[in-house]
DNA sequence: TGACATCCAGAACGTTCGTTCTGTATCTTC
DNA sequence: GAAGATACAGAACGAACGTTCTGGATGTCA
């Protein structure tokens, strides 16, 4: 009998497939294509998939009626330190959704800038030289942001602090002197996030 | 006279909004929705102007001819600190392509996890609570490299070095002790960079 | 052995797609 | 101030889209 009809199981396949898809052309194809790359030739049955990977959050649609990825379409294996486990896949499986690192760092694509860091003037802040730093354009800041700033005709990386009065760029490291700008000091933006590569 | 003739230059508020409808929905939506994003009324000119994004690399077309993005979609305004300019306007400019955060960090998608960061032991190394950590997954390391290793049914992110033969687990952090592991050192994987969110 | 669900093929159908063509207002350029 | 390029609007059209329906093949369970 079957007391707890289960939804019916989806070849998993056909999302690897779809994703492998996705990743190299940045586009959900449409349903005739759909069939192609799964080897189905009905239409009808690729509505019928696309239907259960709605209801199960890997595809969605826009406000204009057309499919986009969902929610869990771009989950990564996300692993907390502090998570219970005997065995690594055990751990992993246990982990949630997150969308693409981009958007984690990124909140609005149009505004932001990438500053790949020269120096280790903020190294006490952890930011290494070579590092990538994510930057919201904008013209002002708040004091104890970290801003770039532009500094005879340089980017440079700082704190914002206040001193008598008067904006100062305080680097992280002791070694460096803090930076008393002459006038007006030009804000190119604050930062909003670092990316590493260390491989 | 028009001795080199320009290309007709486009609004770059459209790909703004292009960029961002992408953003949010991870599509390029067709040509109708186009026009009402950018407020045009004719299809004729969406696809005059999607013709000027293709030319110039911003979009492009998939074996299936269905609209996607281009290889230049992605570039983010990137900036060298070293970068000579008067104007902020003038240096981002400069900035050449990069593709995607994600694509720079991680390698291999299906090997690849990502580990937040609890503690403050590797604050040395850069490393700071609540980072996003890009792990490549294998079960084993070298001497020097940064691990996640499953010490106690938890992970632990770690410098793997020896000592009297022995792997040992190194903080970056002289107020935590060294990890002397009994028995096997269970290594999840090895860091391959980080993200941090910090706004 | 029958009942039923699942998986898929095939065709029909109205809608929406992107292309193309014509037309118009504005702005240069000489 | 005439010529030409530019930046749109609007309509027409065939092709492609996704939905829906019918129907067959296979598997499961009592």
């Amino acid at each position: 009998m079957a007391l707890n009809p289960q939804k019916p199981q989806l070849d998993p396949q056909y999302l690897e497939k779809l994703q492998d898809y996705y990743s190299e052309h940045k586009v959900i194809p449409s349903y005739s294509v759909l069939a192609g790359l799964w080897g189905i030739s009905a239409k009808s049955w690729v509505s019928e998939c696309v239907k259960r990977f709605e209801e199960a959050g890997f595809l969605d649609w826009t406000p204009d009626k057309q499919l986009k990825p969902g929610a869990r379409f771009f989950e990564r294996k996300l692993a907390d330190s502090a998570v219970q486990a005997g065995l690594p896949n055990a751990a992993i499986s246990d982990g949630y959704d997150l969308v693409t690192i981009d958007d984690w760092l990124v909140k609005i694509p149009s505004k932001t800038a990438l500053v790949r860091v020269k120096g280790d003037s903020m190294i006490d802040a952890g930011i290494h030289e070579g590092d990538l730093l994510v930057v919201e354009v904008q013209p002002n800041a708040n004091v104890g942001d970290i801003v770039v700033a532009i500094v005879d005709n340089e980017f440079t990386v700082k704190y914002l602090q206040k001193e008598r009065n008067e904006f100062v760029l305080k680097p992280a490291n002791r070694a460096y002197p803090v930076i008393r700008p002459k006038g007006r000091l030009e804000i190119f933006g604050v930062m909003a996030g670092l990316a590493r590569r260390t491989r």
